[in-house]
RNA sequence: GCCCGAAUGGCGGAAUCGGUAUACGCGUUCGACUUAAAAUCGAAUGGAGAAAUCCAUAUGGGUUCAAGUCCCAUUUCGGGCACCA
């Protein structure tokens, strides 16, 4: 016998695939399952196991639902623009264009040598021309539907990087990419009107087969909050909005709080305040994020100008703190401080006044009580409970026309604009007068010219502002210049779900019938993007339906949000520590792609993370050889087509019945655990079938099952496999009368404690009384036996006796 | 601070609906084969005990005939949010 070397088939078989093409995807008259995984970035270093993790486990699915004749869909492509091919280019000189492609091969060479069930005719890459030119069209329908919009204001601005983020990239005060501290900077950028959203995108989080966890997420980051808008006058007649969603506070507020950059304060100061108004707020504004979260002692400085509060008629005077968000709700506050612990804090250290509004529960000391109960000190309102008031006091505002329910939401709009080279044009022009006019739809795409010197100038534009002749452009006989921002990176993988339905459509972003067909995806599987791009997505999918260009509101079905691999000590890999797994090197080691593979499916649960074993590999190498043993030890040339002489029985007859038990029972089992994503338990079912096999005497049906389960874990090793048993690789079914045995084990309980096993006949599991007599006979039982027992339970679905003495 | 998760042998983990805890794999030990090693094959492997048996799913209570699973409190770890009014 031939020894196992997953090298040398797997090499034949992806000789193979290569040729027949066999994940090829058409529309066909009969059940679809698209399935893809978050395509990646192609970095320098090429596929690590982390990838290898995501790709397997779609790859399992794929093939799964494959053998059962569905007609799948699995796309592969790269998100290809951002910062580090830009960055590699102003360090090498080499251009992202020909970094990336150098990069793309390399990524898939690799992903080839695993051999996923790729249809590669629908490879994309988001720089692509071909694809950004429908980036762009996409930008112009957001555009046109007011969308797309120009603001100037305070952005998120990374010093490292020379460009801005979005809220979304912005992680505990950091830049996402390079980790740098962020600052806050002036700048007129662009956004998307994501908030226009905000609300669909809130409830239909609650129909979502994603995970708990994201769901969470996402409601958390989209923040809403209901309450109420009121209006207060200042003595000077100004009028200032707050937002409070404890309107039943009302009579308790005493002063106002204004956001330091809040519009009013230049008309609020006098004469005397001026000076140490303008200091706080230009300070305030210059801070940091982190810095504005270490010190979280209460800060702000006094306008000099009066409020007056509505309810009481009482004087509130007007302050400034950088506590209060001027991205949120109105940027102004009406402080209660007996009531709201930031406003306690900032009434202690400023000596204002405090006054209880609401009763707290007799047992409860704390200074500053927040929760419900009944209205005190309110006038009229004294004795209503806390909830019902913010209907009646809401109520009374709005007779007064002053105040009115509002709704909040923490999610901002969501900045598009970077001032970076690599990235999507956005396809706009500039008149003499410096309004915007968007590139017509027949001049698309916006082509990236070629430059050579990448580095960003330094007034905060791109490097495409050195592109001079490019800048030049001219719309309806109007000389114009370009827009030299790029597109956030996340914009160009917004749709691209979308676009591989029908990738090399040069009439539309995407084919409505291949869109009808296929969409929305059934599962997405990845490990990133909780809340930025699985956001994105769902936003430009409502969009698009609101426009008539998709079907469907929800892009993404099912969502498999896989965990990390990390190195063997349990922290992250990483370059720079020197822990990193390459799996081609495990491949090359000579374990081969089918053990790598799966290997990571059987590590652990595909959403928790998992260490990486170095030895624990070698237990699914040798899995996978004892496959190969049984199917090949048996081969004999000269017994006929299928080669099955010798040790094999070719006909089931020869075998024993609990053998075809334990084959039913792992067809089950390993369909039931493929249909619930438990691919660790799918991979130990095979593992035990093949123990039992080496134990008897396997037939050809056997190995056939085996060879066809194991197909969606290693498909090189099934391959061959099935290659050598004359059959195809459809999924195979179980029989459930199969599966039942003449006798069962059947368990005795004293008081919920084992006490007995007891061999019953299956047919006799029906008759409790058979089963009662049989087990208050046992000896072993009957030691914990006084008398006629008070209780027996005989459980519908265990077969088990728990006796009760 | 607030909101979620999680905790099971030496290790990764299994137990899907409240019903036999520790499947499967790693590691370890013993044996077979071998001049030897590797590979392969077989056996054992939660703890205590000679055994009967007892004790074990982070800790302490509770519900139940029966709890890893449900409830209450506590501890530890992980994740998310974090001055959002």
């Amino acid at each position: 016998m031939e020894r196992y070397n997953p090298l040398k088939i797997e090499q034949k078989w992806q000789d193979i695939w290569a040729k027949t093409q066999p994940f090829k995807a058409e529309i066909k008259d009969q059940p679809k399952m698209y399935l893809t995984e978050m395509f990646p970035y192609p970095s320098g270093a090429g596929l690590h196991v982390g990838h290898v993790r995501n790709f397997s486990i779609v790859d399992a699915l794929a093939r799964f639902y494959a053998q059962q004749g569905v007609n799948v869909l699995r796309p592969f492509g790269y998100d290809t623009f951002g910062l580090p091919a830009e960055n590699y280019a102003i360090k090498t000189g080499i251009s992202p264009q020909s970094a990336t492609a150098t990069n793309i091969a390399n990524f898939r060479k690799q992903a080839e040598k695993l051999g996923f069930a790729i249809d590669w005719s629908r490879e994309i890459s988001t720089s692509d021309p071909e694809y950004y030119r429908w980036t762009q069209w996409c930008f112009l329908q957001l555009y046109k539907a007011g969308l797309a919009y120009q603001k100037e204001s305070y952005q998120w601005w990374c010093p490292h990087d020379q460009t801005v983020l979005a809220n979304e990239q912005v992680e505990n005060g950091h830049c996402w990419r390079c980790g740098n501290e962020v600052e806050k900077k002036q700048m007129k950028q662009w956004f998307f009107k994501i908030t226009a959203y905000a609300e669909e995108l809130l409830s239909d989080i609650d129909n979502l087969d994603w995970p708990d966890k994201i769901k969470t997420m996402q409601k958390n980051w989209i923040g809403k909050s209901t309450g109420a808008e009121i209006e207060f006058t200042t003595k000077e007649n100004h009028k200032i909005k707050v937002f409070t969603t404890r309107p039943d506070t009302l009579f308790g507020s005493t002063f106002l709080v204004l956001a330091p950059e809040h519009p009013l304060i230049p008309e609020l100061t006098n004469s005397q305040t001026a000076t140490a108004v303008q200091a706080y707020c230009a300070q305030a504004i210059k801070k940091s994020e982190i810095e504005r979260q270490e010190n979280q002692e209460k800060t702000g400085v006094f306008t000099g100008s009066f409020a007056i509060n509505p309810a009481t008629g009482e004087e509130m005077p007007i302050w400034i703190a950088d506590y209060v968000l001027m991205g949120y709700g109105e940027g102004a506050i009406m402080a209660v401080p007996a009531h709201d612990q930031r406003d306690f804090e900032f009434a202690q250290k400023f000596d204002l006044p405090i006054k209880q509004v609401i009763q707290k529960p007799v047992d409860s000391d704390e200074l500053c009580y927040s929760g419900e109960g009944p209205l005190i000190n309110s006038d009229r309102f004294d004795g209503v409970a806390s909830s019902d008031a913010r209907e009646q006091i809401m109520d009374w505002l709005s007779q007064q026309n002053i105040g009115q329910a509002k709704v909040n939401y923490r999610i901002r709009d969501w900045l598009i604009s970077r001032q970076r080279y690599w990235g999507c044009p956005i396809p706009i022009a500039y008149d003499k007068n410096g309004n915007p006019h968007p590139i017509p739809e027949d001049q698309l795409p916006v082509l990236l010219p070629e430059i050579t010197d990448y580095q960003p100038d330094q007034s905060g534009r791109s490097a495409l502002a050195k592109a001079k002749d490019w800048l030049k452009v001219t719309i309806d006989g109007e000389e114009m210049t370009r827009e030299t921002d790029t597109l956030d990176g996340y914009a160009c993988s917004s749709w691209y779900l979308w676009r591989y339905v029908s990738p090399h459509d040069s009439e539309h972003a995407w084919d409505p019938e291949a869109v009808k067909y296929w969409e929305p995806l059934d599962v997405y599987v990845g490990g990133d993007h909780a809340v930025a791009h699985l956001l994105y997505v769902r936003f430009w999918c409502k969009f698009f339906a609101d426009q008539g260009y998709l079907p469907f509101r929800e892009p993404v079905k099912k969502l498999l949000y896989n965990g990390y691999i990390n190195a063997p000590d349990g922290k992250k890999m990483s370059k720079s520590k020197g822990n990193v797994i390459d799996p081609l090197e495990v491949i090359n080691q000579g374990y081969g792609a089918d053990t790598l593979r799966t290997y990571e499916l059987f590590i652990g649960p595909y959403d928790e993370d998992a260490a990486w074993d170095t030895k624990a590999i070698g237990g699914v190498y040798r899995f996978l050889n004892r496959c190969w043993t049984l199917c090949f030890s048996a081969h004999d040339a000269s017994a006929g087509p299928s080669g099955f002489s010798a040790k094999t029985a070719p006909i089931e007859t020869a075998k024993t019945s609990a053998d075809v038990v334990i084959r039913h029972q792992t067809i089950k089992k390993v369909t039931e655990d493929l249909h619930r994503q438990s691919f660790n338990t799918a991979v130990a079912a095979l593992m035990s079938y093949v123990n039992a096999l080496y134990k008897s005497t396997p037939s050809h049906d056997d190995l056939t099952a085996l060879a066809q389960l194991l197909k969606p874990f290693a498909p090189h090793l099934a391959s061959e496999m099935l290659e050598h048993l004359g059959a195809n690789d459809s999924w195979p079914a179980w029989d459930e009368a199969k599966i039942q045995t003449e006798t069962v084990e059947f368990v005795v309980q004293v008081c919920g404690k084992l006490r007995a096993k007891l061999q019953v006949s299956t047919k006799d599991l029906e008759d409790h009384a058979k089963l009662e007599a049989l087990a208050l006979a046992d000896p072993n039982v009957q030691k914990y036996l006084s008398g006629t027992p008070k209780k027996i339970i005989i459980p519908a679905k265990a077969k088990l006796i728990n006796i009760v003495p």
